[in-house]
DNA sequence: CCCAATCTTGTCACGGCAGACAAAATACCT
DNA sequence: AGGTATTTTGTCTGCCGTGACAAGATTGGG
């Protein structure tokens, strides 16, 4: 070796450039020279340090998805044990409430509509937070049967995904509080869910 | 006039073959020979009947809207009044059941995430499916204050819509019925909701 | 000092797509 | 038949993004 190697810090700096191009115009229409400028940098430096577009798609899915990941952990993680009265604010407040992070997320789906490997993995990702938290959950009480907790916090998170994608549109409940109030019912009570009618039940 | 216009069952071929590209590329693959490809037509009939790329995007989500509107009112009007424990099956069997469809509105989602415009038009139309649900439900006891009843719709019509998106990925529930019992409750109990207590309340 | 690895610059060619347009063909009307 | 509005064909041009590459600059080791 003659020189110092600077290309990881460069690989850093383009991905996170081409990160907010991407954020900002979406995947489909940034190009090389949207990173480069965004970059401050010649072109030709982003394709020596990253190579091609796809790899750079690669690289920048691999980074979002790590990143996504390292998130869950930190929320999850470190002692924030959820009990069902957490899961409401775990959710809204922590997990779907970065607007950054949810139209990156959002560029994720749509490319994930074609990308059957991408859709596996941000599979693999939401799995893991319903696991996790209906592994808290079922701590709660005797864990025999652990697939109620689970649909229970597949259930949560379902309405708080859905609520985070309607906020997108401007469409919002008169007050939010219904909405916590409904995620704290659901982790809560579904070892006995509210007796239903049978022609409720086959619906 | 001297020949007989086909210019409408042209454009209706365009854009349908349009709308068949977009579902198996997505909008931004979709050139203009792709489309005359699949309608079977030179490149420059697209051309000459829809106009430039960009009005051809316009006609198709105006054809996309106006026929999801179509659908909300054949599946909301037309006798179907909606009680209780009819909103699962309406979310789940009908409004967000067609695969085609919803990859349609993930396209048109995806759209609006940089389109004001389309953004408003997008949630006007889930916005009149709450209001029309929130309606029927209003309708079985007293409705002096709508506020909590248009919010119990639209919990439900985010659960519905966030247990789509995640079949997407195949990330299903061990059971779906305990997600209809859930919508059930959300919609049946929305005036006396299940006591909370205050520290839940906050959160 | 010289070499070698790494980085940097600038430029070029290819391909694909959108847009424009000139004719030719068709069908209806008088 | 002739005129006219409409449809159809085929071709041409310019733009833009990618990929490729040659040549120079920088930095550390021997």
């Amino acid at each position: 070796m003659a020189r110092p190697k600077v290309g990881d810090e460069r690989r850093e700096q383009i991905l996170a450039a081409f990160e907010a191009c991407v954020v900002r115009k979406g995947l489909a229409e940034v190009t090389l020279a949207d990173v480069a400028e965004e970059a401050a940098q010649p072109r030709s430096l982003v394709r020596y340090f990253i190579g091609n577009r796809d790899e750079m798609v690669t690289c920048l899915i691999d980074r979002l998805l790590l990143r996504g990941d390292a998130q869950l952990s930190a929320v999850l993680g470190a002692g924030s044990v959820v009990s069902a009265a957490e899961v409401a604010p775990l959710l809204f407040d922590r997990i779907f409430a970065d607007h950054v992070t949810n139209v990156v997320m959002m560029e994720l789906w749509h490319l994930s509509i074609r990308d059957e490997a991408l859709r596996e993995r941000l599979a693999a990702i939401y799995r893991r937070l319903v696991v996790e938290v209906s592994d808290k959950l079922a701590l709660d009480g005797s864990a025999a049967d652990s697939a109620p907790a689970f649909d229970a916090a597949f259930t949560a998170i379902s309405l708080a995904f859905g609520t985070a994608f309607f906020a997108h549109l401007g469409l919002v409940p008169n007050d939010f509080g219904r909405i916590r109030t409904n995620v704290n019912s659901i982790v809560r009570d579904y070892r006995s869910p509210r007796s239903t009618s049978p022609a409720e039940e086959a619906s």
